[in-house]
DNA sequence: CGTAAAGTTTCAGTCAATCTGAAAGTTCTT
DNA sequence: AAGAACTTTCAGATTGACTGAAACTTTACG
C-alpha cells in the first residue's frame, strides 16, 4: 500500500467537506479528479471510506484512515514550515565567537536587530581573543567568529579596519598637542604594553615595546591605571570605552590598524541565521564613525 | 514552498548515502532523476542543502530539513502502516452485545481465535436480552450484536436456529421417556417459564405458559430451580448449561426454535476488526451440534 | 602534473500519471 | 414521476518524471 501526500489531501478534503464537488472546489480541482483520486485511494486501502452513495458518512475505516492522514499531511505542512523558518534565518541556533571589543560594541545592536523580529532562535556569543576564536571555529565549537586574520584553514572576508589611538587622562600633556603624535612624542612615558600592540608592524613602536615595563592584558585592567595617572596606552578605536576621563589621541602614522575579519571554517557553509547575524554586524561596522581627524576627541 | 514527500523521501535517501549514485541505487533510480530531483528540492527550499560539489556534506540548514524530511518521511509511513492495520483488523475496538447464551457458548472461542494473533485490539462485550441489544444498537452504544431478529431499523443477518429442548432433571419422569416430547407430556408439570417463552408461536404451548405459576427471568435462578426438583422449561439449546443433572430434551416440534442473527446499524459499515469477529462468531456457531435427535443427551 | 576514475549534471526523448470537460449514471427530493 | 444534485466514466490533453547518453567536474594516484 503507498498512498501520496496529495491523495491524503484529498481524502480528508472530501471527508471535511462532506461531498466531492464542495471539496473539488476547495483545493481547485474538477470534480472528476478529486472523484478518481478518491477511488485510487479506496482501492489502496483496500475498502471503502464512506458509507452510503453521498460522501457524507465515513465507515469505522474512514474515520481511522481520516486520523492518520489528518496526522500526516499536519506533520508534512509542519516540516515544510519549519524548513522555511529556518531557511529565512527566523528560527535556528547560532554561536559566535567574536574579540571582547566587538562584544561590546558591535554585538548588542546587531543581537538586537536580529532578535526583535525572530522571537524562536537562540544565539549564543563567546568573548575570546584572536586566536582563541581561531581555535574554536577549528574545533567546531562555534560556527562563526569576528577577529584578526587567521594564518590558515579558515575563510576570512575584511569587516573593518580598526585604527589605533593613543589612550591617555584628559589632562595629560599629549592630550595638550591637539595634533597627531609620533613615537618621539611618547619619550618619557610610562607606557603600558597590551596584547594588541604586537601586532602594530612598525619599528619605532617596536623599540618602544621592547622597552616598556607595563605588560597588562586586560583592557578594563589598563584603562583603570590609566585613570589614576599612571601610564598611557595603544589601543584600536573600537576598544576604547567611553569614559570622560580619558582621551584618544590619533597617531601620525594614521594607517596603522587592528583588521577584523569574519571568520569561519573553510567549505563549511553557515546558518541563514548566522547570514543574518553576520549582515546585522556589517550594517553596525558601517555605522562607525572613528573621529580620527579631531583632536581631544571622546573614544567614537 | 511546496515539497513532496517522494523528494523528501530522495533528499533523505542522498544525504544518508553521501552520494547519489548511491542513494539512486538504492531507490532504484538512475542517477539523472535523483540529481534533478534534488536541485528541484534545493530549489524550492531556496539554498544549498549540500556543502562542496559532492553530496557528502551537509549545510546547516540541510541538516536542519533533514530532520525534518525524515520527520514528515516517517510520519506518512506510520500512518500507511496504522491504516493498513486497522483494514486488516489486527488492530482496532469492536463493541459487541449479545444475549447472554451467546456470551457464554461461542464468544470466548471466537474471541480467542482473533485476539491470538492480534494483540493490539479491544474488544468491548455486553451481554443483554434481544431488546436492549437492539436499544443498544440503534443508540450506537455497541457496533454490532447477536440476538432475535428486530422489528426494523436494523440489518439482521442469519446466524443460527437454536431449537428448543425441555430441560429437566436426568432422573425426571420425562428423561425416560426417551422419545420427541409432545405438550400433553408436559400435562401435570411444574412448567417454569421465562423470557425465551413467549417467542415460541403455537397454540398448544401458549395455552401451557398461560396457566403457568412460576415465572423466572434469569437463565441460571431457573436451572437452580430444576436442580433440587421443581418443574422444568423449555429453553434454547444453546442456553443450556452444561451439568450431568440436568438433560435435554427433544420436543416433537423440532421447528420450534430461536432465530439468532448479526445485528447492525443499517447503512453503517462495521469496522474490520467487527468483521473479523464476526466470521469468528460465525465459524464457532458452525461447529455446534444439536444432538436433537438423541435422547436423554447432555446438552451440547 | 597529467591521466584515470568516480561522481554529478545536462539534454532530449519517452512514458506514465493526472487533469479536464462532457456525458452518462446515480440517488434524493418534491 | 420528474427534476435537482451529486458522482462516476470516458477520451483527450497536459504535465511531470524517468531514462540513457554525453558532457562536465572533482578526486585519486602514479
Amino acid at each position: 500500500m503507498n498512498i501520496k501526500l496529495e491523495q491524503f489531501r484529498v481524502f480528508v478534503a472530501v471527508a471535511e467537506a462532506g461531498s466531492i464537488i464542495e471539496a473539488a472546489r476547495q483545493i481547485g480541482r474538477s470534480a472528476a479528479a478529486v472523484s478518481m483520486t478518491l477511488s485510487q485511494v479506496e482501492h489502496q486501502v483496500g475498502a471503502r471510506l464512506f458509507d452510503g452513495e453521498r460522501k457524507s458518512r465515513l465507515t469505522p475505516l474512514g474515520r481511522h484512515t481520516l486520523q492518520q492522514a489528518r496526522r500526516a499531511v499536519d506533520e508534512h505542512d509542519n516540516a515544510l514550515h519549519a524548513i522555511a523558518r529556518f531557511a529565512s534565518g527566523e528560527e535556528g541556533i547560532s554561536r559566535v565567537a567574536v574579540v571582547p571589543s566587538v562584544a561590546t560594541r558591535l554585538l548588542p545592536a546587531a543581537v538586537g536587530e536580529v532578535t526583535q523580529d525572530s522571537p524562536g532562535i537562540q544565539i549564543y556569543i563567546r568573548d575570546l581573543d584572536s586566536s582563541a576564536i581561531h581555535d574554536a571555529l577549528i574545533a567546531g565549537t562555534v560556527d562563526f567568529g569576528v577577529a584578526g586574520k587567521p594564518e590558515a584553514g579558515l575563510r576570512a572576508e575584511f569587516l573593518l579596519a580598526d585604527p589605533f589611538r593613543l589612550v591617555c587622562r584628559r589632562d595629560h600633556r599629549l592630550a595638550a598637542l591637539r595634533r597627531p603624535l609620533d613615537w618621539r612624542d611618547l619619550d618619557g612615558e610610562t607606557l603600558i604594553v597590551n596584547g594588541l600592540c604586537h601586532a602594530i608592524d612598525d619599528d619605532g613602536w617596536q623599540a618602544l615595546i621592547a622597552a616598556a615595563t607595563l605588560y597588562i592584558h586586560n583592557t578594563w585592567s589598563i584603562l583603570s591605571f590609566i585613570e589614576v595617572g599612571i601610564g598611557v596606552t595603544l589601543l584600536p578605536a573600537l576598544a576604547q570605552p567611553i569614559s570622560s576621563d580619558l582621551v584618544a589621541l590619533p597617531l601620525m602614522r594614521a594607517d596603522l590598524e587592528r583588521e577584523l575579519y569574519i571568520l569561519s571554517r573553510e567549505n563549511a557553509s553557515l546558518s541563514p541565521l548566522d547570514q543574518r547575524l553576520i549582515d546585522a554586524i556589517r550594517r553596525q561596522a558601517a555605522q562607525l564613525e572613528f573621529t580620527s581627524g579631531k583632536f581631544g576627541s571622546e573614544p567614537s
